[in-house]
DNA sequence: TTGTACGCGTTATCAG
DNA sequence: CTGATAACGCGTACAA
């Protein structure tokens, strides 16, 4: 109960003046062992614990980060929001956490009030290409990292994945099994990744001669999904093959075959996006293309430290690959469709190949 | 870029005095319409933010809680996470968010960690029924509220489901369709919440004169829970059907079976906890018990909010109740089980009953 | 090692 | 009753 104590309480138990303490538990100075010691067992008798706000407002130092993310109920979201608090856990940054729920709107108010805990610097991932909180940030001049979704125009220090390759990779992969009448199902098609992802497999087939891929979008969230693509299905010539371009839109893809009783892989094949453990338990196992997560978020952690800790860095945006992992939901249905040796022998587990490269 | 702007600059711009900003801002004391447009005219052309830093120290509010669980890469927690974020965003509350990893050592230094922020409350999933964060807790005097895990001796507000009730109905759930031989699938059983729910079924089976059900620990991760699965699957008689009592088993559960070729609900009926969209998506859809997250959420952060706003309650237990969806992957095998009309006929999504109760 | 000014809003006090 | 002035909260940084 009662007030907490503060620096001067530890500095009257251990006898010291409060500029000792300050210097003892900061170690920012050397301070005899023997007084640093009594500093010590004072501050963990009271359970002291420095108070951020006092010690930011002097210092100007916060050891936090603010993430905002469109939403954190998507797995994927919430995973990356895992994986960055365990790399400022290491660093011993803590983190501010929020979600837009999928609103410009609420990214730039959001983003707005998170200001106010000038945070050491912002992990974000805009709600939609618009990227409504960029402004604020570019003029707050704290350091940010954008992932997942690249911010128009002006570069910025960005993470993502090659979806173009990992697309083409996909499409590759449904043609040397045979598949020629393919349907994607894309959540929504604003998004620049998932037009990059909707357009590689375009690509492929385009290139190669085949039929252009059906699209249709599902939209954000599991139920939509699931009913949208169960009429297009119900109002359509059943594709051979379905690419589903998010977890979403995976998960929505499963159920409405289900509901349908349409079986995977013996009446359609599937390719789904991202992957989850779901994904590899569920009978038959999910062909998907898995996102570097821990990589995507331990590349942005550094970078956005690297800028906290004052580097002068140019702007910079970094691809990662992303990796194909062959399972049992796609079966082949006739001869490879893909000419020459090119792509003749599909590893079981194809790396969609590609490195970093520059903006 | 450069510095971000005081309350003295705002000031400046708009003529008046840093108390009459304040005022204004916080519209804590009346203030002259005109002068107050440019005050605020004079904010928005800054992009003018508080500092909340400053603004703590001197008031002592901070409009911030710590909300720590035991790891956000389970679906569970970090739902749990979303769904607190999105109550606390509604009153202006921000979270900050912190995994302990299932490290009981973690949890004790995080909280400690936590409390430098004075946030206004804490929201808790202990990481074992030691609670090592509790004692820390208690004596910093803030407010706080345990979630999904209760807390051992001392009462403390808690949010839990009826883990109990919800295993009974389970139990009577699968001796209706028949089921005699059953194994439990639990994660360990170090856990109250989870004794709860493996003695919940044993209870049943055992009232009702039946053999007791098997019961096997498999660990907290989707790999170990898989292994372990198998491992048993592999050295023991086929149960008629396996209760899974957390979300991670339960897809260790279906990835066991999937590997061994066992088909649900065939060979083996199955029976999940937690409800998540790809336990309705597969086919068969799994049946399973629902927790109440939102509601749990909502209790939660009302009662902190009002400890926060210094109501003075006594410590209270919340328990609420669960639902049980009965879907695909349980299977009649035979006659009921369950003697008299007790339960004769069960919906076909049936609800726990009970409701709230004190502690 | 310590005294002390300082950072930036807030609040109590005071003036108009 | 409105608005300004000044003290204050709690660590930190710099001079002593």
């Amino acid at each position: 109960m009662g007030k907490r104590p503060t620096m001067s309480d530890v500095a009257r138990l251990a006898g010291v003046s409060p500029a000792t303490v300050s210097n003892v538990l900061g170690n920012r100075k050397p301070v005899e062992p023997a007084l640093a010691e009594r500093v010590q067992k004072a501050a963990s008798d009271l359970d002291y614990q420095v108070d951020r706000a006092a010690s930011r407002l002097r210092s100007g130092k916060t050891n936090v980060v603010a993430v905002v993310v469109p939403s954190l109920e998507n797995p994927f979201f919430a995973s990356l929001v895992a994986s960055i608090e365990m790399e400022a856990q290491k660093d011993n940054y803590d983190i501010i956490v929020s979600s837009t729920n999928e609103s410009d709107a609420a990214e730039h108010s959001r983003v707005s009030a998170l200001l106010s805990w000038r945070p050491s610097g912002f992990v974000v991932v805009p709600t939609s290409d618009r990227f409504s909180g960029r402004h604020l940030l570019d003029r707050s001049g704290i350091p940010y990292v954008v992932v997942d979704r690249a911010p128009p125009d002006q570069p910025a220090d960005t993470v993502l994945v090659q979806n173009t390759q990992a697309a083409e990779a996909v499409g590759e992969h449904l043609l040397d099994y045979g598949h020629r009448e393919i349907l994607v199902a894309a959540s929504s098609l604003d998004l620049l990744n998932i037009r990059e992802r909707s357009e590689g497999v375009r690509g492929t087939y385009e290139r190669l001669g085949q039929p252009l891929p059906s699209l249709v979008e599902v939209g954000g969230d599991f139920e939509t999904a699931t009913e949208s693509l169960r009429l297009w299905l119900l109002t359509h010539k059943r594709p051979s093959a379905i690419f589903a371009l998010t977890n979403v839109a995976t998960l929505g893809v499963v159920a409405a075959l289900s509901r349908l009783s349409i079986r995977v892989p013996a009446d359609v094949s599937l390719v789904g996006f991202d992957d989850y453990a779901w994904m590899r338990a569920m009978t038959p196992s999910i062909t998907a293309v898995r996102q570097p997560l821990i990589e995507m978020s331990k590349l942005a952690w550094q970078r956005l430290r690297s800028r906290i800790q004052g580097a002068d860095l140019p702007a910079r945006q970094f691809k990662l690959q992303c990796h194909l992992d062959i399972r049992q939901s796609t079966k082949i249905v006739g001869p490879s469709l893909v000419q020459g040796g090119k792509v003749g022998l599909l590893p079981l587990s194809k790396t969609v190949k590609a490195k970093r490269n520059r903006s």
